[in-house]
DNA sequence: AACCAAGGTTACCGAATCGTAACCTGTATG
DNA sequence: CATACAGGTTACGATTCGGTAACCTTGGTT
């Protein structure tokens, strides 16, 4: 498990920190759209395996941005929802996404899905 | 010297690609005051070595995010500068510094530096 | 002759990250 | 009896990332 630094001497560091590595704003942005089941987000990134969906999703929960959700059922049913810390993360998001228009534009680098600034627009309540 | 992909499923993990790891936003921040050279940015950014300081800024430089420019001169100078892109990038950094202060408070971690928010603003043009 | 400066490069090594594959629980279905 | 399902865990390897230390050039200073 990843651990967070006691101190920082820059804001921007902690955020690296927070949602650094391959598939963490993956899945900010996919629970950016309601809730989700384990299933659902393993299926909906390309990719990723068991393993790291897991250890991601519990990194972001011990951080504090996603909350993790057991209902006592068989077959076994978990959910995953961004907290109201994650949800303000949305803006960085976003400022991200566009950033990343400009330079695909400039640099002719090709967006093959549709997870574009637009996108997130629709995406977001 | 890193890659980028050719082609992204999504504009934020570009972005990651471009600006992750652990001394770029250090690199691009210290440039947003304005040109440095190699030696002031060794010392402004507390940790880092000649060798991940070059490394991080031909990575920034191949991705189109700095410019370094080589006067003739002797003991040579080398000037590095954001281009255009790179100031486009401020608005992301400017909502992760925001998010990160948050976090902070939220979550008592401590900000050992003068690095927040407020000198982002402060040292922008 | 020795040492300092700036702006690097290189070889090497340990740590962190990511991926593969097998295994687990308990119920239901063919 | 074998298989599938959801939601994982574990052991093991490979790759990448980051750090240390030595070395380089050209000129000036001690």
């Amino acid at each position: 498990m990843k651990q967070l630094q006691s101190e920082y001497q820059c804001a921007i560091n902690l955020v690296v920190d927070v949602i650094g590595g391959k598939w963490k704003v993956f899945i900010m942005w996919n629970l950016n759209e309601g809730n989700k089941r384990f299933k659902e987000l393993e299926r909906s990134i390309p990719g990723i395996t068991k393993k790291m969906l897991t250890q991601q999703l519990r990194e972001l929960e011990h951080h504090g941005l996603v909350q993790r959700t057991v209902f006592e059922e068989l077959p076994p049913r978990v959910e995953y929802e961004t907290t109201e810390l994650g949800k303000k993360l949305q803006p960085v998001l976003f400022e991200m996404c566009k950033w990343g228009d400009e330079y695909t534009e400039a640099n002719k680098i090709s967006m093959n899905q549709c997870w574009t600034q637009q996108d997130f627009m629709n995406s977001s309540p």
